[in-house]
DNA sequence: CCTTTTCGAATCATATGACAATATCCGGAG
DNA sequence: CTCCGGATATTGTCATATGATTCGAAAAGG
């Protein structure tokens, strides 16, 4: 019996079960001993087992269900984005400030999605183009799709940063113009420019496709949500999306 | 009752308690009910009350401290920091691919730092160098230098964001050439170039600022890992716009 | 012999109670 | 008024019990 515990055993069970998963290189649905199996190896209650499991849980390691027990799986991207938006929010990052990432990223994004970009990537960007012009009208899906949109370009960088962390930057963002009436007006716009982009990423010139993206940015700033102020006020009422 | 519950109950109350903060625009230090007080109020056992507080740990929310109960607590960067490094590592990002993205993040860094920096950041700037400089024959402490330097870059920034996203990608590079002996071979170069980086932020120079700081990430990443010139070349394509 | 159904058992989800450890609070001594 | 020490409330951990859910095997039917 360890007397001599500073962290909590939760957490020390926690992070012995994480070393041993990333250690052994233990794939996702792989299977971690039941929970009395952990009991008896590292000698706690029943009650650090299960307290070790949410937090891994929570770290989006492993998923629990009922009589599956512990199994690992491939970590979520959500759970950093929620991170991310956490750390934002409470570090009082300034809606322009949070544009100015936005467009660092997003221009990076597009002058490396030039380079790298497939064939397969053009495809579903082609997809991508033509359901946001089905859909144009219908203002829950245009957003879907423009949010698909630049998912599918980060993508394309083939660089799994971007991926992971466009994502809460955007979505944060959207959180200051989601309600927006203007967003709906500016589809035509933003289609075109949409088109713009992909085009010069057919084309592999980084320059252009970074130029368009941050036309693009630029002008979606400038109609919507100006400024800090304005934004915060006008979405007044936040929409809570799941 | 409601039997209806899909999602496990502490994962439930744990939410309901992160919204209940967050709402409330609790600050760091505020106290969350007891567990005993939790337990009647959302008529659950302790087991789902513990387990919700251990979830919020996780997340960085809360600490619990015996006696204390829950207290509200600045978010930790260091888990977003783990959080990213996991997920960077299980998906199988490539070590150029992470220059390349250090590259485009230190060189905005860079840019936006020689615009907005303050004499305080200046202040530390110096400060860090000089203690980089008495340090550079002690090697860990010259990495720890090197890497408060570019901790107090992405501060001066006053940008929230290039704070939390750096470290992790910082690190996760640093466990590829933490062990390398050229390192320290490499100190002199490292304190002009840093020199050289804060004289250019001094200025207000944020072209140059930019260029100092990729060709010191270009060194490095040329003589200490098997530099890719992918990373350079991307990002002399990042550029400011005002 | 193969398919379907059903039922049992293993395992997780939650509840309850108990005890230990310890930080905080309060009252008394100086 | 300050300092010290014990009382006390609260968290940390353990043990046990019960309900719920799922997996798998046995049984039934074709």
């Amino acid at each position: 019996m360890a007397h001599l515990v500073r962290d909590r055993l939760p957490l020390v069970l926690a992070d012995a079960l994480q070393r041993s998963i990333l250690d052994k290189g233990m794939g996702s649905g792989d299977q971690l001993p039941t929970e009395a199996e952990l009991m008896a190896e590292y000698g706690v209650s029943r009650t650090v087992v299960r307290e070790a499991a949410a937090i891994l849980s929570a770290r989006g390691l492993v998923e629990v269900r009922p009589r599956r027990g512990m199994t690992v799986r491939e970590p979520d991207p959500a759970i950093l984005s929620e991170q991310l938006a956490v750390l934002l929010l409470s570090s009082h990052i300034e809606p322009g400030q949070l544009y100015e990432v936005r467009a660092i990223l997003e221009g990076a994004i597009a002058s490396i999605a030039a380079r790298e970009r497939t064939e397969e990537d053009l495809a579903e960007l082609d997809a991508c183009l033509a359901e946001e012009e089905a859909v144009r009208d219908d203002w829950d899906r245009a957003l879907a799709m423009d949010i698909r949109f630049h998912e599918l370009l980060a993508r394309s960088t083939h660089n799994p940063f971007f991926v992971l962390v466009t994502s809460p930057v955007s979505s944060l963002l959207r959180r200051l113009y989601v309600d927006q009436p203007k967003y709906l007006a500016l589809q035509d716009v933003i289609l075109d420019e949409h088109q713009a982009i992909v085009a010069a990423i057919r084309a592999m010139d980084s320059a252009e496709a970074t130029n368009a993206i941050l036309r693009h940015l630029g002008r979606v700033a400038q109609y919507i949500g100006q400024g800090e102020s304005k934004a915060r006020r006008a979405s007044g009422k936040v929409k809570q999306r799941s």
